[in-house]
DNA sequence: GTATGTTTAAAACACACGTTTGGAATAAAT
DNA sequence: ATTTATTCCAAACGTGTGTTTTAAACATAC
């Protein structure tokens, strides 16, 4: 057996526990026997459980990241007078995310479960991880955004921003129970794609809304 | 020194320690050293930490709720082909939300923030007694919101109110220079009423946006 | 003033946590 | 085949956790 091996059957078993229970919840002896590895080849492999956290964002963010710079660039967004439409930008974003390669299904929920509890705990390390090395790709983003709401003040627009991010990620971190509370008759659970189906109008309703300033 | 002094010395640190850590993060050293209670004293009032996170809501929502409730029958919304619009329901609950009597000013931040770690720390004792609690003003304003929005199958009407949720709590939990809030009371760093501003419009355009059915 | 119930205090409890250790097993290289 | 580096494993370590215990202090009523 590799080594890689055992670092990827930590990483699955960590993403998926972190998104089910939060950080300070799962212990490494969680992640450890559901990975089926040893309790010491976390700290051997990654240093520390704070270390872990970081890699298991990094396993995605890392892609994600590149779609985005990559999709932008394809597009030709921002040079030439060339204006992005908001619906563009957010369903490259969407996009982007349903094209990470996840090691099982719903890789798209657990992820927004993950950045939302990244934003939502107060996990001083991993809020400047991700920080020093998503900063670039963060502010491409709101360049884009900025080209494709000019009529918004840059405070105004940040809120915005900040909102939407809160429908997203809030979302996705409560429709495992949300939907088991509101099971009237509805027997499904609420499948992520369906969901960003309802997502996108409200956001682009809400983002594109008439200016509190003016 | 009467009981209800440690008990309300008691309920005061850990609402601010468990805003600005999270509850698994904060210990019940922490708290009773805030509040300068001897450490046996949260599990002689209250039985034991998960009671003690499940009274700060209480202190929180009993009063919210009754708001709520009392604000409805005032206008009589629901009666009488009486229909609220979308804007008075919210502001009804921003108001009623600046009226529930806290210990400290920025309050509401705090409560916010406080909401949103419930929904998004998958803390099952909590979920389960915030249901079972408030599961009647809850479905009252929905209700509400139905009356309002009678455009919206009742699906998306769901998932937009689940959107709006997510824009407040998010927006609350990530202010992130909490910790200089809660010290010096007069930072310049976000005041939410100044968000609350920014974010009723956002809110207003996003779930009364043309719906995706149609 | 004594008795009764309530609240505080200090100490200890059992336990789970992240991390470290030293040696066994395995793979790679000479 | 022997060496060398890497990976794995069982056990233990120290620390911090929520909770319990015991007795003292306090308040209240008879």
């Amino acid at each position: 057996m590799p080594q890689s091996d055992t670092v990827d059957k930590i990483l699955d078993a960590a993403e998926l526990l972190f998104a089910e229970k939060g950080f300070s919840e799962t212990s490494l002896r969680m992640i450890t026997s559901k990975a089926n590895v040893n309790l010491a080849a976390v700290n051997y492999h990654f240093g520390s459980k704070n270390a872990l956290i970081q890699a298991v964002f990094g396993r995605f963010l890392g892609p994600l990241s590149r779609l985005m710079e990559q999709g932008s660039k394809d597009n030709n967004w921002g040079v030439d007078s060339n204006i992005p439409k908001l619906e563009d930008i957010l369903r490259l974003y969407t996009q982007s995310l349903l094209k990470i390669p996840t090691s099982h299904d719903n890789g798209v929920a657990i992820f927004m479960r993950l950045m939302g509890l990244a934003y939502t705990q107060s996990q001083g390390h991993l809020r400047k991880y991700l920080e020093q090395q998503y900063a670039k790709t963060f502010r491409l983003f709101m360049y884009l955004v900025k080209l494709s709401t000019p009529e918004l003040s840059a405070e105004e627009r940040f809120w915005r921003i900040q909102f939407a991010m809160g429908s997203i990620a809030f979302t996705m971190s409560s429709i495992q129970p949300l939907t088991e509370i509101f099971e009237n008759s509805k027997s499904a659970v609420a499948k992520p794609d369906k969901v960003v189906e309802y997502l996108v109008p409200y956001l682009v309703s809400g983002l594109t809304a008439k200016s509190v300033d003016e």
